[in-house]
DNA sequence: TAGAATGAAAT
DNA sequence: ATTTCATTCTA
């Protein structure tokens, strides 16, 4: 896809030759990360804003890629997309079919009923995060400004969205031609020149890039890692950030700091790596562009400097539109806006070299792990050109088998699951859920992006066999268990990290594992020290369980129950779903739901644009913290309202989510019924199922897609006493049952019969009707 | 390649 | 007030 799969290497493919180079720029992270070890966490963060920069160094290198510095670096993420990066996988991992839009709407509920507490945390990490990134691009623009004459979106698009820790692709072709100008402004002394591309990859760079970092290592180890930390912390800014203010040239020493280790210098140049970095800082020459005042000439160190930024623009994911913006108008203006600041680049360059440095990034890791993280990027980039589209067709075929598999068990799974649930049980055991879940999740996040680097994978085994990629191991692993650290806010998440990851490990389904492995390959060798630096970050920032959201989420439900009534909400049930039986029962569960529904859907529709209270009402007894979110209201009483258990049912799915207003283009589906309530065009909300369903549907899911099944899942933990076996292992289901109870764990085990189901299904609804 | 969501910035 | 674009990834 966009970035990912196609989208990364694109370029490589072209042109192949001169492209690595490139691709080795980005690699010098490696060199850097190894610098220091020590670091503050904050800083990591700042960090990542500095990869994106660097994306291009690889340009200079080779042809001037200004190109790449060109592209602009990629906005900061919001608070909200790093909580759908951090969890999406969850969501994923519940529903397997779910694709990604409806995931995301789950993560927009989620994020709705997050407590402020936890938001903040993800709210402060983007501040901080933005700040850093702002230091390191001064005149940084969200919007290219004026660009858009030019280009159609549809352009800019192609090429553009690779994400910054996208391997950079290869500016090569076009890029020269496009670049040059844009810059604009900047070029004036930008000009990295460059090293041949056919030095780029010789040992002869490595060594004389490991010179330089030597000399300055001693100052910037020192001078960075406690002043900027000290300072940070006076200041309150993060230590990176306060780097990026500083930056003094000597900062590039760091790469010196760890002598290269001859094998590995081998190893590098066997993939390419070492070209990335080494051409720069030949070049030099030019890089007085660096220091705003513009001081044309630059002494060796500001010329590494220089050069660093140039890579560090590279942009992955970014060169691809951007290039072809700079193809179609080199001076677009867009680029020259970016560009606009050859100083920025440097600064970012800078900021990330200085982060790197106190990069924590393993302490004392040693050659090996730069040359794996950069023997990753490079050797994607360059070795595989080809490779890397490879890639982005296993992993689709992957995908969707696993979906196929997963999506319609668990789907059924979840249905069902729901549905007794709700009769059942209004307690379950949310943990084992929880753990399941986790489990799953964990992969993910450890390795979160996958697509960009799939490529690497076979490198990165061999990495790791050799042992080079020791440090990443140990990231991974870290990952995995991840929930360590996000048990460090422990107080935002309810679950217990370590029991999901425990969880996951022995219950997660093959499919699960198979993702989460693949993920994590291609995700570890993709990136870079910075990146690596700044998932830790990322990673440290809270996970939810699903659970939580749940609990939540049903509270939400229940205030829109309570809202008045009306008319259907289309749901679009969810993608496939289903199997007939579960339909069955469905149906007659959605029929006695239905009037609740209405009342969900109305709220949902009136809300459409937006309102979402966030009332606990319902919440679940054992949960403190769904009642804090307070209010009120409830308007009318719910009419259905069970206490607990009903809420969360499926029925709750009104969930509406906020969604921005809607578009106007949406708006126009909503037709206004005689009551005037609205109501979605049947197309549009209720496509999925046509058949009778609908009414099923509708329960199912409140929104379009399943946006239920998330929710679903979360009822679904009483499910999963209740069979659904689709969804979690027998075994891990049934393990987890015995420990709470055998009565529950018999149920677990046995999957349900249809008969069975059905019989269920009336207690279920009386409950509900209740 | 569009699109789902939220949000920050720009227009 | 509306548009861009950041992330992710399927259809």
């Amino acid at each position: 896809m966009k970035g990912g799969g196609g989208g990364k290497e694109p370029p490589e493919e072209g042109e192949v030759s001169g492209k690595r180079p490139k691709r080795k720029c980005l690699q010098w992270h490696p060199l850097l990360a190894k610098k220091a070890p020590d670091f503050s966490e904050e800083e990591e963060e700042e960090d990542e804003e500095e990869l994106e920069k660097e994306g291009e160094c690889a340009g200079m290198e080779d042809d001037s890629e200004e190109y790449s510095s060109e592209q602009r670096a990629r906005r900061p993420m919001n608070a909200f997309l790093l909580f759908c990066k951090r969890h999406r996988s969850l969501v994923r991992q519940e529903h397997p079919r779910l694709d990604n839009r409806g995931a995301t709407k789950i993560l927009a509920d989620w994020w709705a009923v997050l407590d402020p507490k936890e938001k903040q945390k993800y709210t402060d990490m983007a501040k901080e995060y933005k700040d850093a990134f702002m230091k390191a691009n001064p005149g940084y623009k969200w919007c290219p400004a004026t660009n858009k004459p030019v280009k159609s979106p549809s352009h800019s698009v192609n090429n553009a969205r690779k994400k910054v820790w996208s391997l950079p692709s290869n500016p090569s072709k076009e890029s020269s031609v496009a670049k040059k100008q844009p810059k604009t402004d900047s070029t004036p002394q930008l000009n990295f020149a460059m090293a041949d591309p056919n030095k780029m990859g010789g040992l002869s760079m490595l060594l004389l890039a490991g010179e330089h970092a030597l000399t300055a290592r001693e100052i910037s180890s020192s001078s960075s890692q406690t002043g900027c930390t000290d300072v940070a912390k006076h200041t309150g800014k993060s230590a990176l950030f306060q780097l990026a203010e500083v930056r003094p040239p000597e900062d590039l020493s760091i790469f010196n700091n760890k002598p290269l280790n001859p094998s590995l210098a081998v190893r590098c140049l066997r993939y390419g790596w070492l070209a990335v970095y080494t051409p720069e800082l030949p070049v030099t020459t030019s890089s007085s562009s660096s220091s705003n005042t513009g001081s044309t000439s630059s002494s060796p160190t500001d010329t590494t400097l220089s050069d660093l930024s140039p890579c560090k623009t590279l942009k992955k994911k970014k060169k691809k539109k951007e290039n072809k913006d700079s193809d179609e108008n080199p001076t677009s203006p867009k680029k020259a806006k970016k560009r606009h600041s050859p100083e920025s680049d440097l600064d970012s360059v800078m900021f990330t070299i200085e982060a790197v440095a106190k990069g924590a990034w393993g302490s004392e890791e040693t050659p090996k792990k730069k040359a794996h993280l950069s023997g990753s990027e490079s050797s994607s980039t360059t070795d595989q050109s080809p490779a890397v589209k490879k890639k982005t067709k296993p992993k689709p075929k992957k995908q969707l088998k696993l979906k196929d598999d997963d999506a319609e068990e668990e789907e059924e799974g979840d249905e069902e699951t729901n549905k007794l649930e709700d009769k059942d049980t209004d307690t379950k055991q949310p943990q084992t859920r929880q753990e399941d879940r986790e489990q799953e999740v964990k992969p993910e996040t450890c390795g979160s992006r996958k697509s960009e680097r799939s490529c690497k994978g076979a490198l990165y085994k061999t990495l790791v066999s050799e042992g080079m990629l020791t440090s990443l191991r140990a990231n991974v692993d870290r990952g995995k268990r991840g929930s360590i650290r996000g048990s460090l806010s422990d107080h935002e998440g309810s679950w217990n990290d370590e029991s999901w990851g425990f969880s996951q490990a022995a219950t997660s389904n093959p499919k699960k594992l198979k993702k989460s492995k693949s993920k994590e390959e291609t995700t570890t060798p993709g990136l870079g020290k910075l990146e690596e630096e700044f998932e830790k970050k990322f990673n440290s920032l809270p996970q939810y369980s699903p659970l939580t959201f749940d609990k939540k989420s049903v509270a939400v439900t229940k205030k829109k129950k309570n809202s008045t009534s009306s008319p259907p909400e289309p749901p679009k049930p969810c993608k496939g779903s289903s199997s007939s039986q579960k339909k069955t029962l469905f149906h007659k569960i959605v029929n006695k739901y239905k009037h609740r529904k209405e009342k969900s859907s109305v709220a949902f529709l009136s809300d459409f644009n937006m309102t979402y209270f966030s009332v606990p009402l319902d919440v679940v007894p054992t949960d403190p913290t769904v009642g804090t979110e307070s209010s009120p209201v409830v308007k009318s009483g719910s009419p259905c309202v069970s206490p607990s258990p009903e809420p969360q049912k499926v029925l709750d799915t009104p969930v509406g989510s906020q969604k921005r207003k809607a578009r106007k283009s949406k708006i126009t589906h909503l037709v206004r019924t005689a009551d005037g309530r609205l109501s979605p065009a049947e197309g549009e909300l209720k496509p999925q199922f046509p058949d009778e369903k609908p009414f099923t549907q509708e329960t199912l899911c409140n929104r379009g897609v399943c946006y239920n099944d998330p929710r679903s899942a979360e009822v679904d933990v009483t499910d999963a006493s209740g069979g659904l076996p689709a969804f979690f292992s027998l075994a891990a289901l049934a393990e987890v049952a015995a420990m709470e109870n055998v009565h529950r764990a018999q149920r677990a085990v046995s999957i349900p019969s249809e008969g069975q189901v059905k019989d269920m299904a009336p207690v279920l609804i009386s409950c509900a009707d209740q």
